[in-house]
DNA sequence: CAGTTGTTTGACGCTAACGTAAAGCCATGA
DNA sequence: TCATGGCTTTACGTTAGCGTCAAACAACTG
């Protein structure tokens, strides 16, 4: 899965992931004064690796979905706890949070359902019984 | 569909609203300031029918999918505009936040199916081959 | 060597979505 | 009558999530 594979760059400036996500580098650095990325420094300067691109990816869809970088934090730390120690508390939480993920699934669903509803009549409305 | 049925009651004070839905006054009288809903007045107080009890459920689902109330505001101009004049230019917008929202549940499902994978890693590590 | 580009750390600004008094208007009940 | 409860508006406070300078340093370039 997490095979070392070849070319794909390893090294990225605050810069590049910043432009290659179209966020801008002070979010970037909000992220990690809020603890969600902790990149390795060479001197002063960031320096990102894949772990911390994968990161920010992840970071990116949870706010896609409306969740608080509070939220997310908590959520990444479900991914880390992969390697942790209080399993059965991570599998609890897991499944917290699976129940709100299946409720905003029911929400969502609902809603696009709706949507589609009304498209439906508002296309009735320009060319009728078609 | 929307048939006057009996008994639900037609007739709700702000508290109502606020206590059968777990939110306060004063978020009820923002959105309201914010042009979500407009309930009647009697004198000064407001007075909320099925209609502003309506609106308000779709506020509140389309705050837990974490859109702003601007966003939840022109959604809501969809279901009224069911009755409106500019039809076409309807169906553009609700295709468009259709577009949005399976964007959404795209992103949903595989943040589900991942958390699904570190659940069942989590079990596997408690009780092995079972 | 001067200038440009990219980085850093503050620090202040700003919007959204309310919370939280404060102060006043009614109606009802002891 | 007056105290209590529920409603109103006005207005300032608060948190999150960045945007936007400002000032300083580091590396490269002509």
């Amino acid at each position: 899965m997490t095979s070392p594979d070849a070319d794909s760059p390893d090294l990225y400036s605050i810069a590049d992931l910043a432009r290659e996500f179209g966020i801008s580098t002070r979010a970037i650095r909000f992220y990690e004064s809020k603890g969600l990325i902790s990149p390795e420094r060479l001197g002063a300067t960031r320096v990102f690796r894949r772990r911390d691109r994968a990161r920010l990816i992840l970071i990116l869809r949870g706010k896609r979905l409306g969740f608080s970088l509070r939220d997310i934090s908590d959520y990444l730390a479900l991914y880390d706890a992969d390697r942790g120690q209080q399993v059965n508390l991570l599998a609890e939480k897991v499944d917290e949070r699976l129940e709100l993920l299946e409720q905003q699934l029911a929400d969502l669903q609902t809603t696009i359902a709706e949507l589609q509803e009304i498209r439906k009549l508002a296309r009735d409305r320009v060319s009728p019984a078609s």
